[in-house]
DNA sequence: CTATGTGTACTATTCCACATAGTACAGCTA
DNA sequence: TAGCTGTACTATGTGGAATAGTACACATAG
């Protein structure tokens, strides 16, 4: 289910949040079910513990899951809507982002076939799911 | 000229390489021009000439400045076109940026006008300067 | 030639984020 | 009671980033 890269400069913690965060938005993890807890994915991967909780603490901060001592992690119900919005905030880097590529005189043909790309990869997962 | 945030979690030296490559991109630094010494940048900056040369190396390295001993570093001819080449191998990393932004539920216009903002950001200092 | 400024190459040190190791405590539940 | 859960804490090791200081070779103005 988790896939971490070791070799990564990303910190292994994040790793486990944007996977996480990604098996919410894909629905592998809906609403209200539980995660591995935090020993038992610590096995699975071969990580420490204190990493797991790190990665679990972040999610629980930013209200995607909520911990249960003596119970465990579940996903909270509107996990969802809040990546929504967590996203839509990140927005104005994506302009940023685009104005750099624009400014080296990447053609805005060439963003826009990535526009089109992103939304087809997507559009097919979406069809399957719903 | 320089701007240097000490608070950012991205190390200084690649502050000094993106924002050369900016002075490039918007013809503030020409091909053929002299740049900042090591010495005197590191003194303009309140910086350690290590972390300078750090940056510098990495400019030699992908092309953007030529370093001479005993005379100093300036702007390769072709600075601007390796800059563009290097920006267009960074459009996969754009597509999937925005997968995860469309699987995340952000319509497809909400991107449309991030492209549309940064080009016309770019537009007008396009005319300005040519 | 001399002095100064240039890039470059080292070593040593400090700092901090990341990850690990180990222990301990409190709450839930079969 | 036993075993699971989350949580908290200290200690340790590692690696990148940045600093400090020194040294060498080259170019140029005086």
């Amino acid at each position: 289910m988790f896939h971490i890269d070791a070799l990564s400069r990303k910190p292994i913690y994040e790793q486990i949040v944007e996977q996480i965060e990604r098996f919410v938005l894909t629905g592998l993890l809906k609403p209200g079910e539980q995660i591995p807890s935090v020993r038992s994915l610590s096995i699975e991967l071969s990580i420490n513990p204190n990493t797991i909780q790190k990665a679990y603490s972040e999610l629980d901060a930013r209200g995607i899951i909520r911990s249960v001592p003596g119970k465990g992690c579940f996903i909270c119900e509107n996990a969802p809507a809040v990546l929504t919005e967590h996203k839509r905030g990140k927005l104005s880097d994506l302009t940023r982002t685009i104005e750099e590529l624009a400014l080296a005189g990447i053609e805005k043909k060439e963003i826009e076939e990535c526009v089109e790309k992103a939304y087809a990869n997507i559009l097919r997962k979406g069809e399957a799911g719903e």
